[in-house]
DNA sequence: TTGAAAGCGCTAACAA
DNA sequence: TTGTTAGCGCTTTCAA
């Protein structure tokens, strides 16, 4: 038989009644804690279940000053990389009885702003967030906090608390090593407007000042707005290779913008990698089965994951120096010959 | 000046002594509440900002009753549909004050019962979750709430409360027709294992009952488990054309594994779509830029989201027999003759 | 092993 | 327009 609709939520009160147990001794038993008779135990538990009990973590959050919750703040959720982040924190979470709780700033620093202090009103025991660039405003909301912060995907700046992540300039140096050490010499590259994205930013930096120290210049870049996609990739490879025909790689700041890329040039008949070499940067496994594999780097979407919440979790813990530095992995795919 | 790492977190009583201004004036001025005159709003502003001081969420949820948060199920984050299907919900959900909270089942009831009795201790304002099948225990819950449930993606079916989705027996059936109608008589499936999807498993089924009504036979199926990929849909296509190399048609049950055979079939020579036509479902945008555009049916996603977004929210009543069905539209692609 | 009292930080309701 | 009082539903603390 169903209980009929409540016309007021269920409080413990309404357990206590029905099982003839105090509300203390009921709290007790639905948080498994403090000695409990099996007796006593089972006549909760049957008065909860039979009442369709489920407990309020409002109340209950507030009385105890602690909230199994941890804020995750990303840029996105359709960039492909940050559900695989998600992935790794919440597999890391799942035996701690924390809970990750996300929200998205589009890669608005501002938008960041508010996420935050809607998530800190929350009080929660942690804050995972992506990136070391944050307004003045959300430094101070998250040093005030006085809770765990983690800052993930990238090292190459001055954490609040912890950062985990990779170095995108040496990311990007790593790649401009492998590429001059295929012989290519006449290089462009392609990437999403900057300002907003740091991490492409600092791989541009690093990729540019390994090329520099081998006497390479950079030949061509090409810059887009919006969301990366298949369709993006072949446009702005066919408009750089027109402004320079000369190209012999392209760097991408992105896999899905450089598979776009290396379909295009397959229709065109360019020999890759033979006259052309193309590399993108994530790793994503979403687009292993193209006819040809884009060298890559992989970012360690997953490692980064897992380690941020090991930390906030309290399983690891916070290096002295407050840096976890991942390293960038190459994967070397069918474009660089 | 930064201030000083509290001790204590910081409470609306800090802010009161700060400004000179009683406990619940300071409330009020915080949350636009009530008639406030400017003077006292302007000396409560700057010291909550001189303090750095963020609202306690959980003490207000427990005096008010009321929480600004709506929660939203869904199967899993890496599927490509469901951060669109956020999308529209986060946009519609913008300017209501309302905040989503997402949980993530990955396709299992167990768990999605767990994250439901977790989302509800919050005691959100409403629950927005995918799909009509549910766990007995996980209806309870829902109806005892008390709260607006909306159940997205699937319309075939009973809702607990509104239902917002598309019929995935009428998408299948109506793709039977356009396939039929191009003249493809030799017709397989490639779909996902099916018990725990059960909207592939009610486009089949519609698929299969179109055909049949016009007395066509489908001639063969092939499933797979895990996740969906190119890779997948590579091996998939080569392995059903192995076992029956009469096919002239592939009905897949997303377009990732749909892409990944149109890729291999290019790669084999085969002529598409004369000798073999190819169709997905979703109409994710992330392929576009192929080679050849994947023919596909468009699940709505979007407005899905929205208009769920909007009956929680309240700005849509809930229709009379709480059914909102949105039309699946079929996007002809290059892959259908 | 169980229970009683106090109070977490805020807001509803009412009073001034 | 501002302030006072009570209490939201639970857990902490202490006593039995």
């Amino acid at each position: 038989m169903t209980p009929s609709r409540p016309r007021r939520p269920l409080t413990l009160r309404d357990v206590s009644m029905a099982s003839g147990v105090s509300e203390m001794t009921v709290s007790r038993v639905l948080r498994n804690r403090g000695d409990v008779s099996p007796a006593t135990r089972e006549k909760v538990l049957t008065a909860a279940r039979a009442l369709g009990y489920v407990p309020n973590k409002i109340a209950g959050g507030l009385a105890s000053q602690r909230v199994n919750l941890v804020a995750v703040v990303i840029p996105s959720l359709s960039n492909l990389v940050f559900p695989d982040v998600l992935g790794g924190i919440s597999a890391e979470l799942d035996d701690t009885g924390l809970q990750p709780v996300v929200g998205v700033t589009h890669y608005g620093p501002a938008r960041e702003e508010t996420v935050l202090y809607d998530m800190l009103s929350w009080r929660p025991s942690g804050v995972i967030l992506a990136g070391l660039e944050h307004s003045r405003a959300s430094r101070a909301m998250l040093e005030a906090a006085g809770i765990p912060v983690v800052e993930i995907m990238d090292v190459d700046g001055d954490p609040i608390d912890t950062a985990v992540g990779i170095s995108h300039e040496r990311a990007g140096a790593e790649m401009a090593g492998h590429i001059l050490g295929a012989g290519y010499r006449r290089i462009g590259f392609i990437g999403t407007h900057m300002p907003e994205d740091h991490r492409a930013r600092k791989r541009l930096a690093g990729f540019e000042r390994a090329l520099g120290a081998a006497g390479v210049p950079l030949v061509a870049r090409e810059y887009y707005q919006g969301g990366s996609s298949l369709a993006k990739g072949r446009e702005l490879t066919e408009r750089i290779l027109a402004r320079e025909p000369g190209l012999d790689f392209l760097y991408y700041s992105n896999d899905l913008i450089g598979a776009g890329g290396l379909i295009w040039a397959r229709e065109q008949g360019i020999d890759i990698p033979g006259k052309l070499g193309l590399a993108g940067f994530n790793g994503v496994d979403l687009l292993d089965g193209l006819p040809m594999r884009l060298a890559t780097t992989d970012a360690r979407r997953l490692d980064i994951g897992r380690r941020a919440a090991r930390i906030v979790a309290g399983k690891d813990p916070r290096p002295e120096d407050g840096i976890v530095a991942l390293a960038p992995t190459f994967l070397p795919g069918d474009t660089i010959r």
